[in-house]
DNA sequence: TGTACATCAGTGAACGCGCGTTCACTGATGTAC
DNA sequence: TGTACATCAGTGAACGCGCGTTCACTGATGTAC
């Protein structure tokens, strides 16, 4: 029995090791370069050998994204989870700012999961989950404004929520969905403005433009925060 | 003398063609996909005939880099221009519309230039001036409304400008920079955001999220030229 | 206008590469009695 | 505790693939006198 906890041990180790080695060929090389035969070769193993513990590349790929999915995801819990709570707009600084730090860290993981898809990679269910942690963070924090009666979601009755899904309205503390309300819009729009600054930045499009990156881009969310309403 | 003007135009028409055929396999299958040979076997002709027109697969990209970003402005600026020169917020809604509907269409293409970047390609100068048109009309729009007296570059002095370099602000009729504007960081901002939400939605981040695309995003960009203080 | 030469387009074979995946196999590690 | 069997990890060879790029070549198209 400790016999069989020690095999299943082992091969935990060394699935955990295969994965580790793919996301040090996916940091320098990035996914395109990712081959199930490279990473056997700095095992050591032979490349049928990482069949026993990946079923195929692209499940070693799902697991790498989940992996990148989960990293930024925690290090924006983290850091958010550092702030007083009823500091609302200096969680979402800070949440914003470690999601651009990680990405920054890790810029091909992050484009893995942010960039463009993987051709012919089609992502399964389980990577549902963490593909939403920092949104969901970002919801949290604008529902705990709704529940504090720090932000109120009729403040911009321009209706634009009835572009959303009623899933996303309700996880945002808008579940009794007011018609007029646009402030689960306006959640989603900075989410991904969030993101957009992160794409231009990693992906070269603000050189020569942008001079101080995480000056700018701090500002901007800061901006953000204030549209949402966030008290200062 | 008409004869080699012959020789020329047919060589410019084949390498149109090659180009438009390249073209034709990135729209569906993406640019990873693409190959020399499978673009020599569509043609008919032997792969190593296409190294008459490009010197490599790179060239080949370049190519297409540049047509995909010439063919966004050029839908932007076109949109653009069908409105009214003093109606600053419709030239706005107009271009990022387009910009948009473009992406839609040509999905890859977007993908190729706003997606992550191709491993192992650097892009050559040639496609920083097809790169910067979109950018370069919203700046244009943002100056005319400075120009016109529409917004003024004071109206939030919070100095963010600092952040950029001093080549953008100027751009933007911010030549004689007054330190504390941030007027040229909202356009920059903005900009950014813009193809954030074009991002988000075709790479999938914003299934079960947002059920009307188009609605969702001209709200957003609407909300974004009241942040520029473009009239309404 | 005609001829001799130079330029160019296109061919087809080849080089060398690395990939994902399968398969029959050898040993080692665990399990049941 | 010891033995017979089953399970599992790992091997190495092989299949079949498509790629980018080079090279010596054949013809056709253009140029100069």
């Amino acid at each position: 029995m400790s016999a069989a906890g020690t095999r299943a041990r082992v091969r935990a180790e060394l699935t955990r090791e295969i994965a580790e080695v793919a996301r040090k060929h996916l940091a320098s090389d990035g996914a395109a370069a990712l081959s199930l035969r490279a990473v056997a070769r700095e095992m050591g193993m032979a490349s049928s050998a990482v069949y026993r513990y990946f079923p195929s590349r692209d499940d070693l790929l799902t697991a790498l994204i989940v992996d990148a999915y989960d990293a930024i995801g925690a290090a924006a819990e983290d850091a958010e989870a550092a702030e007083p709570r009823d500091h609302l707009r200096a969680r979402w600084q800070a949440a914003c700012r470690a999601a651009r730090a990680w990405a920054v860290a890790h810029p091909h993981e992050y484009a893995l999961v942010y960039g463009s898809p993987v051709p012919g990679y089609v992502a399964p269910e389980t990577t549902i989950g963490p593909a939403g942690r920092v949104g969901l963070l970002f919801s949290r924090i604008i529902a705990d404004a709704i529940a504090a009666g720090a932000v109120d979601p009729e403040s911009e009755p321009t209706g634009a929520d009835a572009a959303l899904t009623s899933d996303i309205t309700a996880t945002m503390g808008l579940g009794e969905r007011s018609a007029s309300s646009s402030l689960a819009a306006r959640g989603i729009f900075a989410w991904s403005a969030v993101f957009g600054m992160i794409n231009f930045e990693l992906f070269g499009h603000t050189n020569n433009i942008v001079a101080d990156d995480e000056r700018f881009f701090l500002d901007a969310t800061d901006r953000l925060a204030g549209m949402l309403g966030l008290p200062a």
